[in-house]
DNA sequence: ATGGTCGACTCTCGA
């Protein structure tokens, strides 16, 4: 089983790369963020032609989150209101898989609000989203559901996390009260999968400006979150840079994880 | 000393 998580940066506008990578790499799942696009405007003819089922949520312009799955989900559903995040911002959608050996097997797509500027209301956001994660994550733990966390979660967690440190630190991807929501959201029991894999320090996002990624300016942003059994079966994962070199790229790239003994 | 980028949408904001 391969799943993989991508902020896309406008699912439209990178539609072919898109295509073009789902059949190289075959993941079973993927977890897109910043769609860009109402529902109806989301292109899922070719991503369907190639043997995924499409599960978008998405608004006009902004955000957007999506599933793509080889699989077929048993139940999907969207945003985080019934755990105190209510908003129209499209940054969550979720879905059960039935796969061996798990019986069930819950799968979150999350896009977390950037915070900046600092203080301010988008701050307040940022950090609510944060607290409304923490509280779906530890329910649905304490009922002893197997849990993975797909996405960009807008938190650097450690300073080798970035380029420059002294340049993040009063950023809202570093602040202490971020940081504080992220440990709690993992310390609640779920394992970093990245940096388990000894991927700390390699990064996942690049700015477009000030060329960022030819100076290697990055930052650890996009993570895997796993609940302890899936955790026991990551095998490997990869951080694929060479699509932040691609033709009009995004400027996250594909983070992917491979699991042994998990298969449909 | 400092500018440098994209994407969606409108004449500007969000990242």
């Amino acid at each position: 089983m391969i799943l993989a998580t991508w902020n896309i940066n406008s699912i439209r506008r990178r539609e072919g790369l898109l295509l073009d990578w789902l059949g190289d790499e075959k993941p079973d799942l993927v977890a897109l963020q910043e769609t860009k696009c109402l529902d109806e405007q989301f292109p899922k003819a070719g991503i369907e032609d190639l043997g995924y089922s499409v599960f978008c949520h998405g608004q006009k312009g902004f955000n957007g989150v999506a599933l793509l799955s080889r699989h077929r989900p048993d139940e999907v559903s969207t945003g985080l209101a019934a755990w105190g995040w209510e908003s129209n911002e499209a940054r969550f959608i979720e879905l059960l898989l039935a796969i061996p050996p798990f019986e069930s097997v819950r799968i979150a797509c999350l896009y977390a609000p950037n915070g900046n500027p600092l203080p301010g209301p988008k701050f307040l956001n940022k950090i609510a989203f944060m607290k409304a994660l923490h509280a779906y994550t530890h329910a649905h733990l304490k009922a002893g559901e197997n849990l993975i966390l797909l996405g960009d979660f807008n938190v650097i967690p450690e300073d080798i996390d970035c380029y420059d440190p002294e340049a993040w630190k009063d950023d809202a991807l570093r602040h202490p009260q971020t940081l504080d929501s992220f440990f709690a959201l993992k310390n609640e029991g779920l394992v970093d999968a990245l940096a388990m894999s000894g991927l700390s320090g390699s990064y996942t996002f690049w700015d477009y400006q000030r060329g960022a990624w030819q100076r290697n300016h990055g930052i650890r942003i996009d993570h895997f979150l796993l609940s302890a059994r899936p955790a026991d079966l990551l095998r490997q994962t990869f951080i694929d840079r060479s699509m932040r070199g691609a033709e009009n790229p995004s400027d996250h790239v594909p983070v992917r994880a491979r699991f042994e003994k998990f298969q449909a």
